[in-house]
DNA sequence: AACTCCATGCTTGTATACTAGAATTCAGCG
DNA sequence: CGCTGAATTCTAGTATACAAGCATGGAGTT
C-alpha cells in the first residue's frame, strides 16, 4: 500500500520562509512526513525524484537526505537507492529505555528546583491539551513535546533535550500508528497532571514513578503496532 | 596561537580508501583533528580551504562540515563563515551527566547478564590498556572506548551506545587537553579493573558505584583546564 | 529451456559554475 | 582628520554537469 507523496506532501515551490535555508526546510518537511507516516516505511524515494517535487536542485535534497541518515529515518545505499527505514522494534525499545532514564533524571531534578511560576506554566500546557480536539493529533503531539521540553530546560538541561529529541523521532513514528486506535488523550494528559502535582508537592519519588509509568505507555502498545501493521516494521 | 592545520593534517590526495565515499572519509579526519586540538577552538575553516588542502571539491567538504555542524564540534554561520566551535563548560557538564546515566544503567543491566565470556573479555582489554606506553595517548583511548563499548554491546544497547558516542566527542575535548598534564593513566586502568571485579562478583551497586566515580574524574579537571586554556572555552 | 553477457537506465558521488549576502577596505567627501 | 559609501573579496547556498557503480532486461548462445 504505497503512499503517493504528491498526495500528502504539497509539493511545489519551496522559497517563503527565506530566513532557513532550503536544505533545511526540506529536512524538517521530509523528517515530518515519515514520522507521520505520510511516506511509507520501505518505500524508495531518490534525489531526482524530491528535486523534482520541490522544484529545487538536487544539493539540497542531498542535505537534507545526509541528515535523515544520521536520524536513522532513511538508509542510503551508495549507487543503489535511498529508503525509507522500517522501524526497528529493537531499535524503539532501546530509545525508549533510554529516554526513560533521560526524563526520570530530569524530574527529579526539577522536583528539586521547582519553582511556582515554573507549576503555573506546566499547568498551562496541560490545560492547552485538554482543549486539543480529539481528532488533532498532531496539536497534541506539540503540546506534549512542549510539556516535556519545559521541564528538560527548567533544569538546564538544554543539551540532553537536545539528545532526547533524537531519540524522540523513533518513537514517535510508533505513537503516530497508535492515535488511530488505542490511545486516549485524556488519559495522557492526565498523567500529565499528575506528574505535575507531585512537582508542587515536592514528592520526589512519586514524580519519578509517574514519569516512568508515563513513558513505559509505549511499552504496550508497541507489539500491537509491530503486529497489526507489520509492514511498518522490520523484525 | 593559531595552529597551521598543514602542519598536522596531513593533507594531499585522499583516496586512498576507496570503500567510504570522500566526504565520510574527510568527516572522520577532520573530526578526529578537532577533539584532539589540532584544529583551534574558535579558528576559521572554510570549504574552499579544505578541498584545496585536500585536492578535493567543495560537495564533500560541505558534507563533512554538514556532519560535524550536528555533532556541535563546528558552528557554520551562513554566508559568513564557518569555525571550530570553542568547548562550552555547560555543554560538557550535561553532556558528562547524560553520559553518567547512560553508562550506570548499562552497567547495571551488565551485572545482572554477566558471563565468564564477557569478564574475560574486559579483562582483556584492561590488560592492554596497562601496555601502553606512557606517552600513546591515542591508542589509550581507542582501548577506553572498547571497554565501554563492549559493556554497552553486551547488555543489547547498540542504539544507546551510538548516542553515547556522539556525545563522548564533546568530554573527548576536554579529556586530551588533561592528556599533557594531570591524568595518570594506570590509575584509570585501575577503575576499569574494579569494575570489571564488581561485575564478576555480581555485585550491581559496587559497580554502579566504581562507574559513577570513574566518570566524575572530568569534573575535577573540567574547571582546572578551563582556567589553563581560558582560550579553548566559551565560557 | 536455461544460462551468459552486454547494453541501458537507474541510483548516488563528485566536480565545477553561478548566486547571494556579509564584511572589509579604500577612495572620496565633508 | 574623520566619516560615509561603494567596490572588492571573502563566505556559504544553490544549480547543473559529469563520473561511476549497481540492477535489470533482453538478445544471443549453448
Amino acid at each position: 500500500m504505497e503512499i503517493d507523496v504528491a498526495d500528502t506532501l504539497n509539493a511545489g515551490r519551496l522559497r517563503p520562509q527565506e530566513s532557513f535555508s532550503i536544505g533545511v526546510q526540506l529536512h524538517r518537511i521530509l523528517r515530518a512526513a515519515i514520522i507521520r507516516g505520510e511516506l511509507a516505511p520501505g518505500q524508495a524515494v531518490s534525489e531526482v525524484e524530491m528535486s523534482k517535487k520541490f522544484n529545487i536542485s538536487r544539493q539540497p535534497v542531498r542535505e537534507a537526505f545526509i541528515k535523515l541518515g544520521e536520524e536513522r529515518l532513511i538508509e542510503v545505499l551508495p549507487q543503489r537507492g535511498t529508503y525509507i527505514r522500517k522501524i526497528s522494534v529493537k531499535e524503539v525499545l532501546d530509545a525508549r529505555h533510554l529516554r526513560e532514564i533521560i526524563e526520570v533524571s530530569i524530574v527529579r531534578e526539577v522536583t528539586e528546583k521547582k519553582t511556582p511560576a515554573l507549576v503555573e506554566a506546566l499547568r498551562e500546557i496541560v490545560a492547552g491539551q485538554r482543549k486539543v480536539g480529539p481528532g488533532d493529533n498532531q496539536a497534541y503531539l506539540l503540546l506534549d513535546e512542549e510539556f516535556h521540553r519545559a521541564l528538560a530546560l527548567h533544569a538546564g538541561r538544554e543539551y540532553m533535550w537536545r539528545v532526547a529529541e533524537g531519540i524522540k523521532a523513533q518513537m514517535n513514528r510508533v505513537r503516530f500508528l497508535t492515535f488511530d486506535s488505542a490511545t486516549p488523550m485524556p488519559q495522557l494528559t492526565d498523567e500529565h497532571s499528575g506528574i505535575v502535582d507531585a512537582i508542587e508537592a515536592g514528592d520526589e519519588n512519586q514524580a519519578v514513578q509517574r514519569m516512568e509509568r508515563h513513558l513505559r505507555a509505549l511499552l504496550k502498545s508497541l507489539p500491537l503496532m509491530a503486529e497489526r501493521y507489520p509492514e511498518h516494521f522490520t523484525e
